[in-house]
DNA sequence: CTGAAAGCGCTTACAG
DNA sequence: CTGAAAGCGCTTACAG
């Protein structure tokens, strides 16, 4: 490996001159001929900065700011799930952006013992330059990681009342582009079909609420009863329920929206096993992972792009940790809106 | 944080003898006494290694054997899957075990552009003191990482033809038990569901070895005719054809074995919707990871443990990282059976 | 504007 | 058996 001695000794200067050309911020100023000089050196030869010898030098300096090539992973997961496609997707999308900063990412997983005490030990050792945590965050975890001084973005929902850096879905833009759509066609009795909302997660919420806002806005006929906790989740017995829940209604709704992950794909073969045709009696709206198998499946969908939340929050990190302080940021993605074949419009005599 | 020197001081000891403290191997001996006092002082302290310090003095003695602190994975996706549940789930075991050993999991994903170069850097700047690789990993791949002259651990299937260190499934013994358990309910005519077999996945050839040779043993009725490729990943057109298949027998087989993740729900489906009564006509078998959403629909099951995978992999990793040179290891996880409902006895007038 | 020097925390060869 | 010293690669205060 290619240390800044070596290039010095190449180019007859002095280690410091090469340490100074990495650092133009510095008060001491480099002639700008030597600086591009060293700098295409060091290029040539593939220098690449020692980031332990880094790290040990900014226990010294502590204002040492413009560092940042290890980032870490918070991953709390709820006690009760496992496994997250979730968290695959953002951690991915957030390691690649952080290559491009030549940084990468340390996973850690807190929902075991011993969790947080890695988390400690990985900020006062300078293990990381900052962390991105994901999970059911709240006030008491902020409070921890504030205490730590290191910058941290939240990636998705959290349930803090103080002002934190996260980067976020637009749930409620969710729910209102659901509404638009099938309004635009021309339906008026729209369904809202929910996963098991027992867990009271945010994103259920507030995807309701925008849907409920935009569809009051519309004229759609949208009370209390068109809102159906669906058992999807509560395996095979209670999901022919969803078909007579639908059935209860006279005349029954012309366009459904399954406001969960992956569960479209049932719902619609539920349908068409009681000869309900899709979308000729009912249109069918999915809400997915631009990954999931709906998508193949040419679904009229919204789309969550949770990588996207991922690449955001790798950036808004980066910039918290490498710029003065500034107040939190908060950041929204934009769901995305997927044309698909199981929409159209209602049928005449129905609506 | 506390620093060997403190420890030093406060014990009005020399520095060096708190690092040999640590390092009961080196020739320099202290008293036994003397290193449990420090040993205790230290624990007391909360003293941590500094994680970059260690890392720095590394390049200098190249023989510094007994490092271990940061590791990295390596995820080499296939370029038409996004997301998987198997990663995920063998990397917070993986972390969880390093945890316990002091070290943390670096997440390196190389099916981007650049991919390989941030490996090579980590593995030249001592980024890393070792690799777990998890992906379609070949002869050519195996080379990259041995001139990379780190250790290395595979993480499940792979196609090299040379001796490596790596971790995977028994397939085999997972299409055996599943033959095995069909056999003692007395079952003869056993039908084996694929998904697609485009792709040629390693599991896939082995897990259906694995049923065949067990099925010959056992005299099960299983020549190439009861083995079908269930079009179940090609969108819901598709699907009803797994019930046709199974139809065109006369007598129909009494059990079948669905060979992918997460499929065994939808054939369950299908068969009911065709009023097929399952296990009454029919027996299924699922095959599946322990947390997908089968397990709690007491599906009659081969699980396949891929966190134990993951913790396998980080155990054994650590061990030819530590441990002086010998023979490339290959150990095997076992699948392990979960009795549900979906499996019984052939009516006796069908077997 | 430039270079020599100090020192981050640690490990280990070397001298007492 | 023990301690003083060198030095890993780097950054920066300080002296020319």
């Amino acid at each position: 490996m290619i240390t800044q001695k070596q290039i010095a000794r190449q180019l007859g200067v002095s280690q410091s001159a090469v340490a100074f050309a990495f650092h133009p911020t510095l008060h001491a100023h480099l002639s700008q001929d030597k600086r591009q000089h060293i700098l295409t050196t060091a290029q040539r030869l593939g220098y690449q900065p020692h980031h332990a010898a880094r790290r040990l030098i900014r226990t010294r300096f502590r204002r040492s700011t413009d560092q940042f090539d290890q980032v870490g992973l918070i991953f709390l997961a709820r006690e009760d799930e496992r496994v997250d496609p979730v968290c695959l997707a953002m951690m991915c999308e957030a390691e690649h952006e952080f290559s491009r900063l030549q940084a990468s990412l340390t996973f850690v997983n807190v929902s075991v013992p011993g969790g947080w005490s890695k988390v400690d030990r990985l900020t006062q050792t300078s293990g990381v330059d900052g962390w991105l945590v994901y999970g059911p965050v709240d006030d008491a975890i902020v409070g921890r990681l504030r205490r730590n001084r290191l910058p941290f973005v939240i990636l998705g929902d959290h349930r803090c009342t103080q002002p934190v850096n996260c980067v976020r879905l637009d749930n409620a833009a969710a729910g209102r582009m659901v509404a638009q759509h099938v309004a635009k066609l021309g339906h008026r009795r729209v369904a809202y079909l929910r996963g098991a909302i027992s867990r009271g997660y945010i994103y259920q919420r507030e995807t309701l609420d925008g849907f409920r806002a935009a569809a009051r806005e519309l004229g759609l006929d949208t009370g209390e009863r068109w809102i159906g906790e669906a058992p999807l989740w509560v395996g095979d017995e209670g999901r022919p329920q969803v078909v007579s829940w639908l059935r209860q209604f006279d005349p029954m709704p012309t366009a459904a929206f399954v406001s969960e992950f992956d569960m479209a794909g049932t719902v619609f073969r539920l349908l068409r096993a009681s000869d309900i045709a899709v979308p000729g009696d009912i249109s069918l709206v999915a809400y997915e992972l631009p990954s999931l198998a709906t998508t193949n499946q040419n679904f009229s969908r919204v789309e969550l792009p949770m990588s996207e939340v991922g690449r955001q929050g790798a950036l808004l990190l980066h910039q918290i940790a490498t710029q003065p302080k500034q107040a939190a940021q908060e950041v929204t993605v934009a769901p995305r809106w997927a044309e698909g074949e199981t929409t159209g419009p209602p049928r005449a005599h129905a609506s």
